[in-house]
Order: structure tokens, then C-alpha cells, then sequence
DNA sequence: CTACAACTTCCAGTAACAGGAAGGTCAAGT
DNA sequence: ACTTGACCTTCCTGTTACTGGAAGTTGTAG
């Protein structure tokens, strides 16, 4: 497979697989004479498997470790699992910060008239 | 005021003060005779009033405009509102997203046994 | 033989700063 | 007067995960 057809049938931007080949994320299979990218069905699989790991929020470099994991037979669940809490708990984090967030900004926001008059209490507030 | 002071009394860093003056979004009010940046109250406020709407996650450009607004004597608290409801609708759609995100990983993470063998549902799901 | 699509590398830009180098300035202590 | 150390300046690089675009090469259809 070249490489739009590899992007396409991974979901991934053309831009995106090159990108992660040039980090060596998920390497291209081999080069053809014309130096193309070609990929093949492994290669296909873990840019798939990259591209839901991303979904999740899992940074580059956790997907590195995933990747190792999810090609290493020796593998313990409990590696897998540390990583996939560690992302769980910031998600948790960022929820609680966007809680608190929206609720002080939905305050700010129901008090303010929104009409004409220069009087806003979420200028107030932030002054 | 000198920089570091005025960047105490408004929570920021040095080099984020001098970063808003580059980017002419709290300038400075004068240089003294020697180069250095001065601060007046005024500039201290605006750069209070610019670290609390980064903190509710408005982009600097929405600063500008908030700035804007909040030096503005003839302003209408409509156009505030618009700009904080906008805000508020990405902070109730960015939890949605991690809502979504926050149960299906959990789900992955409570079937994982977390065990010393290589079988896991996460892997599984990702691969 | 000629388009034209698809491929390549390389460079710049994004957002909002942080880190650090090289060098000028200021106030205090000797 | 001199030195020391804290604080200031500008300028450049790095961060994250890509995206956009330029310039040039290759593959294929008509």
C-alpha cells in the first residue's frame, strides 16, 4: 500500500502517517525503488491502533509505550493498566476543572443582562 | 513597578508579563531611562483582568477583545455575553467529549485484570 | 507525449508560553 | 571606588502534534 491508501483506510491524514514515520512511531514497511512509503498489513494495524490510542488522549510518547506493549507477547496487563489509569485520572482532573469552570462561567453568564448598557458582571468579575 | 513586582502582584510570570507586552496585549505604561519596563496600576489591572480570563480558558485573542471591552466605556454587555456564552458552549462541549472519553476508558480499565499475564482487554481494543 | 495525480523532502506556522545565553543596570556592603 | 549579586534587557530555541505549502520526482491514463 502507498501511502494515501494506508491514511485512508487508517483514518489518518496523509500528512499524519508521514508524520509518524518521521518519529518513528509507526515506521513505513519499506521504501519501493522510487523511494515511496510502502506499508503493509502490520504497519496498517498499528496506525490503527495509534490512531484510537490518540482518540483516547494518550500523548505520542504513551503511545510509543502502548505500541511496545501491544507488540511485546511478554507483555503484563498490569503495564498496560498503569498507563491507561494514569490517562483515566487526568481525564478525571481536566472533568473536575472544566466542572468548576462551567459552572462559575454559566454564573457569570445568567447575570448578565446582555442588552445595550454597558453594566456586565463578568467584566465586573474579571476586573 | 518594575516587572517582577507587578508580575507577583498579578500572579504571572516574568516572562509571560514580558510575552503580553510583545504581543501588545497588556503593554507596559513606560520605559524608564535604562530600558527596564514600568508598570502603573492601571497596567496591573489589565493584566489581573487578562490572567483571570485565561484561567476561564479564553484564548489570547479573546482577551484582546475582553481588554477591549473592559477599557470600553460604551460598550454593551451583549457583546461580553456573546463572547463568554461561546466560551461556555467549547467548556460544555470539551465535557461531553471527555465524558465519552472518561467512560469508555474506565470501562477498558475495570476489565483489565492488571495481572502479570499478557491478555488485556485495553490492548485488545486497541489493536 | 502530455497531463495530472500522487509521491518526496524541507521549511514555516500554530498557542502560549518556558528556558537559557549574553550582556547591561542598580543597590548594598566593604 | 569597587565588587557582588539580584534584576533587567533582547534574542533564540523548544514544547505538542500536527497542517500547509513550495519545489521537484514518479506513475499512470489517454
Amino acid at each position: 500500500m502507498n501511502i494515501s491508501e494506508v491514511a485512508i483506510k487508517a483514518g489518518l491524514s496523509v500528512k499524519t502517517v508521514r508524520y509518524y514515520a518521521d518519529i518513528a512511531l509507526v515506521p513505513e514497511a519499506e521504501r519501493s525503488a522510487a523511494g515511496y512509503r510502502t506499508y503493509d498489513e502490520p504497519a496498517l494495524k498499528k496506525l490503527i491502533f495509534a490512531k484510537r490510542a490518540r482518540e483516547f488522549g494518550f500523548s505520542i510518547s504513551e503511545c510509543q509505550e502502548l505500541l511496545s506493549l501491544y507488540q511485546d507477547e511478554e507483555r503484563t496487563s498490569a503495564n498496560v493498566k498503569v498507563i491507561a489509569q494514569r490517562r483515566l485520572e487526568e481525564i478525571i482532573q481536566k472533568q473536575k476543572e472544566l466542572e468548576s469552570l462551567r459552572r462559575a462561567l454559566a454564573h457569570l453568564v445568567n447575570s448578565c443582562n446582555g442588552d445595550d448598557r454597558p453594566n456586565c458582571p463578568i467584566i465586573d468579575y474579571l476586573g
